[in-house]
RNA sequence: GGGGGUGUAGCUCAAUUGGUUAGAGCGCUGCCCUGUCACGGCAGAGGUUGCGGGUUCGAGUCCCGUCACUCCCGCCA
């Protein structure tokens, strides 16, 4: 049953010949005496006809009962279409094949849901769709997204080799870790009480192939988390995981542009130019109230604590009495903003912790707003020039502690951009990618409600030298040699030269961290011994990459670039997972299972 | 753990202030049709309005609970 041709291949110059094809029945067309069949499989669509004339009685009839989707092979002889019939809508429109003969593989039954109308089942309900994935999976744009990851991950191999890396595997049964993510364990039938952990990364064991002299790491390796799940984050999904030895920063930029600009190349054809812009994270805050920002959509924040540090707004001057600050940002054009808007925009503040949000409408010619009353002349003139604002604006304000000011105007610049869009004000084109690497993050972060400081990323990250005497004496300030990728707003990946000097790595363990001795030595003792014994230095990087694939296929869900993905609450909707297991599992594990009562 | 949205025929959706027999398109079944490609025409079948309870003379519609999906916050070193 060898086919000859797949169902994207036939041109007029095949005409004559006999082939066979084999595939799903995409769509039917009776017209009573002649009958059109359009068969796909994973290439394409070609049209086959089947002329009652020219086939037994029965093999005419059965094909007219065929349903959508039946696994059929046909023998045929190729031919160019009468003048006037062409179909220019497919690339092989120009030709169809008469049929001679025709093999039901399989019959199937009517559908769930339409698998051929794109308009239809891109709107049908994803519970259903995930229940059927290997029907979703078989609509042309699913089709594509397996084609964009699969080229994708041997372009990055190909590059990664090229640049000599060697890809080793890490193992899957690690142990737990006492920071970080909540893990998945696995009950060690060998001895009761002991688990294995998922990992949420290969962190350690990368490191650890630094040491084993790998110089050049990379792994396109599946990771676990058991936290909840978004439209970007799934409990099980892939890093492109690299660490590199005897490198800085920069080495690391370069290596990583490369890869991308190989990556957009391969997968859209397009080239995008490097090096990409670098800003430090107190910047991306300051201009756009984010970490990750989107730099395609303008609308920057603006500081105006020192116009007004004496105004007679006690609520501005009041917060930067306090130390704080005041930000403002020109949502241009959204001076029509809703009621409903304005108290979306509100709630956010007030999830901040602010009291309320000030703006100002700019509309026919006036400033409408509730705080305008209280500003002065130069006040007012100074907004007005440092926010070029012009009729139709709605200028927003923050005025808090400096970080928190700039978080609510980050967030409410999002949702302005999303609105902005919604009514047209606002374009970004679909090819536009503004990539760029955020630096300078804060070393540490403080907890109050635990009432000590944890890493901001991890606790292998090395401090900038510059900073390292501020460890002890002032943390906050302490830099880390840490980096993250961002493009359009989403965090593609991140990284960071690591500690290789033990005595470093055990004074940000046990005296920043808080970590007992004990327990340091227990997580982490095999790694500070292996840096005992000769640790180059080394830094890497873990690009994510199900949503590196979702920016590609220009998709918000990293569900649709993953074969098959859970549901919000982890499950399977396919397969069932997760699912309860015999209670002879359960004693081999030595594990009871508690049922929680339900009320 | 918290907040928002959704749930009506196989699919996508409608159904006025709570009011007669819950409708449409696609799909499906039957019949007709020899150049269609969203084929066309005629006829037909198909409903526990997610589930449970309540209010009411009367509930798809209102109330309470619950389940599922989804988006967001927390969380994601």
């Amino acid at each position: 049953m060898k086919r000859t041709h797949n169902c994207n291949e036939l041109r007029p110059a095949h005409a004559g010949q006999q082939v066979t094809l084999a595939g799903w029945v995409h769509s039917r067309r009776d017209l009573g005496g002649v009958l059109f069949i359009d068969l796909r499989d994973r290439e394409g669509r070609t049209q086959t006809v089947f002329d009652p004339a020219d086939l037994p009685k029965e093999l005419f009839e059965a094909a007219t009962k065929l349903h959508s989707e039946s696994v059929i092979e046909i023998i045929g002889k190729v031919r160019v279409r009468p003048a006037g019939t062409d179909n220019p809508k497919i690339v092989t429109g120009q030709i169809e094949v008469l049929v001679k003969e025709i093999t039901v593989l399989n019959h199937a039954e009517v559908l769930p849901f339409p698998v051929d109308d794109p308009e239809v089942a891109s709107k049908v309900n994803e519970e259903l769709r995930l229940q059927y994935r290997y029907l979703d999976l078989r609509r042309p744009e699913m089709t594509r997204n397996l084609r964009v990851r699969s080229k994708v991950a041997t372009a990055t191999r190909v590059f990664m080799e090229e640049q000599g890396f060697l890809e080793v595997e890490t193992p899957t049964l690690f142990k737990s870790t006492p920071e970080g993510a909540r893990e998945f364990l696995v009950p060690n039938r060998r001895e009761p009480g002991s688990f294995y952990a998922l990992p949420q990364s290969p962190q350690q064991f990368k490191q650890i192939l630094m040491c084993a002299g790998v110089e050049r790491y990379f792994q396109l390796a599946r990771c676990y988390r058991d936290e909840d799940l978004r439209a970007d984050r799934q409990p099980e999904f892939t890093q492109v995981d690299i660490e590199m030895s005897f490198i800085e920063r920069e080495d690391l930029y370069a290596l990583i542009e490369g890869l991308l600009k190989r990556v957009w190349k391969t997968a859209l054809g397009q080239d995008i130019p490097t090096p990409f812009r670098r800003i430090s994270f107190e910047e991306a805050l300051n201009r756009y109230g984010i970490d990750k920002p989107d730099t395609r959509l303008g609308m920057e924040l603006v500081d105006f604590t020192e116009e007004f540090r004496a105004s007679t707004f006690k609520v501005f001057s009041g917060a930067i009495t306090n130390g704080g600050v005041v930000k403002a940002m020109n949502a241009k054009g959204l001076a029509g903003a809703t009621q409903g808007q304005i108290e979306t925009m509100t709630e956010y503040a007030k999830s901040f912790g602010a009291k309320g949000l000030a703006y100002i409408k700019v509309e026919n010619g006036e400033w409408k707003s509730p705080i305008v009353k209280f500003f002065n002349d130069a006040e007012k003139a100074a907004l007005k020039s440092k926010l070029a604002i012009e009729e139709g604006d709605l200028i927003l304000f923050a005025a808090d502690q400096w970080l928190n000011a700039c978080e609510i105007l980050g967030k409410i610049r999002l949702y302005c951009a999303e609105v902005l869009k919604a009514q047209g004000k606002l374009t970004v084109p679909a090819d536009r990618f503004d990539f760029l690497w955020v630096v300078d993050f804060p070393l540490l972060s403080f907890d109050k409600e635990m009432n000590r400081w944890y890493s901001s990323h991890h606790p292998f990250t090395a401090p900038m030298a510059e900073d390292v005497p501020l460890l002890k004496s002032d943390p906050k300030k302490v830099r880390g040699q840490h980096y993250d990728i961002v493009v359009n707003g989403v965090e593609l990946g991140g990284g960071s030269i690591r500690i290789h000097r033990p005595d470093v790595q055990k004074t940000i363990f046990e005296e920043i961290l808080q970590i007992s001795p004990e327990e340091t030595t227990l997580r982490f003792g095999y790694m500070l011994e292996a840096f005992k014994y000769g640790a180059p230095p080394h830094g890497g990087i873990a690009l994510g990459f199900d949503r590196l694939i979702a920016i590609l296929c220009a998709t918000p869900s990293i569900r649709d670039v993953i074969a098959f993905p859970k549901t919000a609450k982890g499950v399977c909707l396919m397969t069932n997972s997760p699912a309860s297991v015999s209670p002879r599992q359960l004693r081999d594990l030595h594990i009871e299972v508690k049922t929680a009562k339900k009320e």
